[in-house]
DNA sequence: AAAGTACTACGAAAGTATTCGTAAATTTAG
DNA sequence: CTAAATTTACGAATACTTTCGTAGTACTTT
């Protein structure tokens, strides 16, 4: 009876985490703080090994990882999909910032980014194709 | 010399205040207090006036808002655009939830929220023109 | 003018997230 | 087999955000 019922939305040092684990998984906490210092900008300080284990074992607490105990040392796996995750930030944002809207978030995304015109290919296609099933 | 050259992007409780500026300002700490919670859920604990207060305070001292006495009350404008605080945010979300990759983030809102056919117009009347212009 | 009402300033508590030091356990190297 | 290196667990410090209590000031009502 330890467990929460739902897995909460991750936090950003979290989210940083499962980035580098729905890459590649399951992996070491070492690989983990590697590859999030090989990331991080040069002006920033590096994170230390034992921060990335924490945050890796609270996130196993809320349910956000798995692990799997290998030749002796834990591997990790993320407990949540990617979907899921960034359709919950998303929701997040939209609400925190453009005031439910989410096509108004859309709308600033493409606006403001230099979006390629081969992604614009791929949006205008997805488009399409939710306007034909939703008729 | 006790000015932050650049604004911070604004925290959550910061943009639930921005939100209400946005769409009318200038105005009072009392009309903005009235505005969060109307808008909150019901589950929802009250936000307390000093608290709307308190983070007005702070948003001014970064520089967020700005202020003028009129009748012996202060009156509060947001010192930033939402065009521009929204672009701070999708940046963050961007980089910490997508991968660095904008069209992902295009395409998971348009993907699982129930976006209105007439919001597929204009989001195709926007991809339209910046092909046009981008060619 | 005293009492009540509304607003502002500000310190500090409470809540949450992130970081790290230290110690114990385990593995590897010599 | 011992010493050094790596990994794990965990408490606690730090940092940041949000909340509120209290006091002071000004305006209004009686």
């Amino acid at each position: 009876m330890n467990e929460k019922k739902i897995t909460p939305v991750p936090t950003d040092a979290e989210l940083d985490i499962l980035q580098v684990l729905w890459e590649k998984s399951p992996e070491t906490v070492r690989y983990i703080n590697d590859e999030l210092n090989k990331r991080r900008i040069a002006t920033d300080k590096e994170i230390g090994y034992t921060t990335t284990l924490k945050i890796m074992q609270l996130m196993l607490d809320k349910g956000l990882l798995t692990r799997e105990i290998v030749e002796r040392s834990h591997i990790y796996k993320p407990a949540v999909s990617q979907e899921v995750t960034q359709t919950q930030v998303l929701r997040g944002v939209v609400d925190t910032a453009f005031g439910g809207s989410a096509s108004s978030l859309v709308m600033r995304a493409l606006g403001s980014g230099a979006t390629k015109p081969e992604d614009l290919e791929k949006i205008k296609a997805l488009i399409q194709q939710i306007e034909d099933q939703q008729k």
